[in-house]
DNA sequence: TTGAAAGCGCTAACAG
DNA sequence: CTGTTAGCGCTTTCAA
């Protein structure tokens, strides 16, 4: 059967028509299924290059019942978290074909459901949620969906199979790597008690220093808010008082450029007299501190191509283990 | 004619049949076109309803030849500026039920490619290219091809539809309000003049100076880097000879910050002796200032918006002028 | 006012 | 080894 093309794409029945084949011979010649001749292959492949075909993956889908595509939900549409993990999530999922339909809901609960609904209407394959927070879930219940859902760096249910960094983890280095500088009188100075990487990163932070054998006073971990003020204000208490730290553990990179800048202002020397860790590897901050700080950086980048990896693997049917996957930090030193 | 559905989710001939109708006439009861009577129309939506019908997407866009669905290319992970840019793209067409995939291409031309194909053979109905200066090129020629192209914040052909924040108004707003604050001896401290926007910037801030009457000295223009200590290395040069200025524009808000912590170092109060505007709004920097800093906003959330909204116009074969359309900035006056 | 039927471009049984 | 055929789910002439 002929049958006549007058867009200017290309499909499959003019290869098949310019190799002299059928479109299901030249649909397995390009797909690499079924069988014939290696000569007949080559020949409809080196056709449907000539002809510069592409196949139309709409097409594609409808019939496989696959779209390869995926869904990425949001609520961040200003921090810094978000870019790099839906970079490693694109990165990560363009090796498998597939591409990401990219959501912003803010905390905008019919907003996120208009966005769900037409991630399904497209035919999704599976769906990432991903936030600013892990202690926050998306405005938008995705417990029951026809589609495989990942999490990462957002609050999950319990069963669900979510990615986030190893606060613990990343703690636990940078209070180690004070230790080694031959610190040992470490506070923490910290975010809001409200947030739970405030809560990890403080226990990693006694329990560190007690496996190390230094103590951890009641005074040790100062809970504020995640601004330079206070680090300023935090720096103010501690000197204000007897016995100074020798080492300061930061909750984040902002309240480490509050702290270093604080004891600049007062002639203490970092890192001769105080060395300071912070948390986040901002590089926009970390790097414009004088010195430059040493921070723990989450890898961002890294924790989203899991997080694709994962979905593709549950969509193509594999199992994933559910729960939290704490992915490892990294401690960049610098010069603090 | 019956037909069986065994999977789960419900087609137009499931409505159909549940209807009493044809698919056909479901169909255009759904999407609101031919005519039939009012009691018909809503039967079969009101059965669509019942059944909890979604039409699949892509079935529709294999038929329409219009798959309301949009490819967003970038060269930035990490910036801030990307973030904003494609929230109010998302948000701008998910109004037209138009959704967008996200590619990351860094800068590897090869890596675009396979995006912008990936994208193609999805169909998509065009593309908006997006990054993190206006000066720079994505790694990849968007110029031939078979669907539409929006530029924003990006470099674009001169025949292209591009959009891009009035550097040159919104510096010209930051210099009359330090005009208007009384300021009359206003120095411009800025970033590598490689960058377009460097320029831009600074030929506004000669012209508004100009145009008020005000001397603008060989010496008023100071470029640097984009970085605080910059900010710190030109108070310095600014403050070792004579004449110090009392109005300081800068050309972006780390450079602002840098100006700030300087002058507080040297006991010079903001605004009080000087006053001292920033660009770029970007909160966490502007708002950790003491005192927080007057600044200018971009808008690049509706940079975004008009750019996707542009796109939907060209898909529809409405025309768009070409060239660069330039989006105001808008003063954010606080208390530097 | 409604419906039958022909596709959109591709894949996958099933025959030959 | 290759081709015929029947869809995927929806839209859209065209005829009734």
């Amino acid at each position: 059967m002929s049958r006549i093309n007058l867009s200017e794409r290309v499909t499959i029945y003019d290869v098949a028509a310019a190799a002299g084949v059928s479109t299901a011979t030249a649909s397995k010649a390009l797909n690499d299924t079924g069988r014939m001749s290696a000569e007949t292959r080559d020949r409809i492949r080196r056709v449907a290059r000539e002809l510069g075909f592409r196949p139309n993956a709409l097409a594609r889908s409808l019939t496989r019942k696959r779209s390869f595509t995926v869904g990425l939900l949001t609520d961040d549409t200003y921090g810094r978290f978000t870019l790099p993990v839906m970079a490693g999530i694109s990165e990560g999922l363009i090796d498998h074909g597939v591409s990401v339909f990219l959501c912003a809901v803010e905390d905008n609960p019919a907003l996120a459901k208009v966005h769900v609904d037409a991630m399904l209407d497209k035919q999704v394959d599976g769906i990432i949620a991903t936030g600013k927070r892990i202690d926050k879930p998306l405005p938008v219940d995705l417990s029951h969906l026809s589609v495989p859902v990942v999490y990462a760096l957002t609050a999950a249910p319990l069963e669900a199979v979510t990615f986030v960094p190893d606060d613990r983890q990343g703690a636990q280095e940078a209070v180690d790597h004070l230790i080694a500088a031959g610190r040992t009188k470490i506070v923490h100075i910290t975010g809001p008690g409200s947030f739970r990487v405030v809560q990890e990163r403080a226990s990693a932070f006694a329990e560190t220093m007690q496996s190390a054998g230094l103590p951890v006073s009641q005074a040790a971990i100062l809970q504020g808010t995640w601004s330079e003020r206070w680090g300023h204000e935090a720096v103010e208490a501690l000197w204000s008082g007897e016995n100074h730290p020798d080492g300061i553990f930061c909750g984040n990179d902002q309240i480490a450029r509050g702290v270093i800048d604080a004891l600049r202002e007062r002639t203490i020397e970092v890192p001769t007299d105080v060395s300071v860790v912070g948390f986040d590897n901002w590089e926009i901050v970390a790097e414009q501190t004088r010195p430059p700080l040493t921070t723990v950086d989450m890898n961002l980048k890294e924790l989203g191509r899991q997080a694709g990896q994962a979905l593709v693997r549950l969509v193509n049917g594999e199992t994933v283990e559910q729960g939290l996957w704490k992915l490892p930090c990294m401690l960049v030193v610098r010069g603090s």
